[in-house]
DNA sequence: GTATTACATCGACATACGTGATTCTTATTG
DNA sequence: CAATAAGAATCACGTATGTCGATGTAATAC
């Protein structure tokens, strides 16, 4: 139930009256906001995100070496970037001998996308 | 179309030949990656995030007295993560008075949601 | 064995970020 | 007018971030 807040600013208050009484709004969701701002953040950089959908484009796992060249970073800035998004758990990879292939986590980015989409 | 990328390693591939032949993914959208980035970025912290979540909350406007409770921050630095809001068009504010009423601009986190969810 | 390749890690750097104390601006009260 | 109050702006701080070059590690080729 949404709560309407359209506060008339009170014209004549006592001084050192509070300027309005705070609808308190109990515990918004602190952990779920831990978690979503955790994801919002590793998608807060354009290669990052660029990233994250190169890997959902593609169904399947990517070798890291065809995604170098996508982008005009340095090879070790990309593992990096890999790694945030492994860190916070977006993405896994995959060692098949010297190469690395990555892939999306199913569900991942599911309660962030629903928040947003609520 | 999603493209498979079921890529097997070529285990025998001359010496100074590439790993794979990148599939290239052309100009995946640059432009639209920023403007996200920004937007997650802004939405990367928790604070920002609930702050969002409670302006979404309340279908109208909220004062920044009522929001400044809800947080263990202080002021400065509460006005600091509306104002980084407002920078990238995810909030605006109005004056009236002494206050500050804050709201969410329809639409703001659409695009963002869009991708998520696609 | 050595050489080469794919990728990760480390070190260093400049910049950006989150935070609070203080100050400033503007509006309202007395 | 002076005093008070809400909120923004400024300054300073420690930390995190994005970047690259160099190095490390493991696997394959010769």
């Amino acid at each position: 139930m949404p709560v309407d807040l359209e506060l008339a600013p009170k014209q004549k208050r006592a001084v050192g009256e509070r300027c309005c009484e705070p609808v308190v709004y109990p515990d918004v969701a602190r952990d779920p906001a831990l978690r979503m701002a955790e994801v919002a953040k590793a998608l807060g950089d354009p290669i990052r995100l660029q990233l994250v959908d190169v890997l959902r484009k593609h169904a399947g796992k990517v070798c890291v070496c065809e995604l170098v060249p996508l982008f005009d970073i340095s090879q070790p800035t990309l593992s990096h970037h890999l790694k945030k998004l492994r860190d916070v758990g977006i993405v896994d990879s995959e060692r098949q001998g010297l190469w690395a292939y990555y892939y999306v986590i199913p569900d991942a980015l599911k309660e962030l996308s629903a928040w947003l989409s609520a």
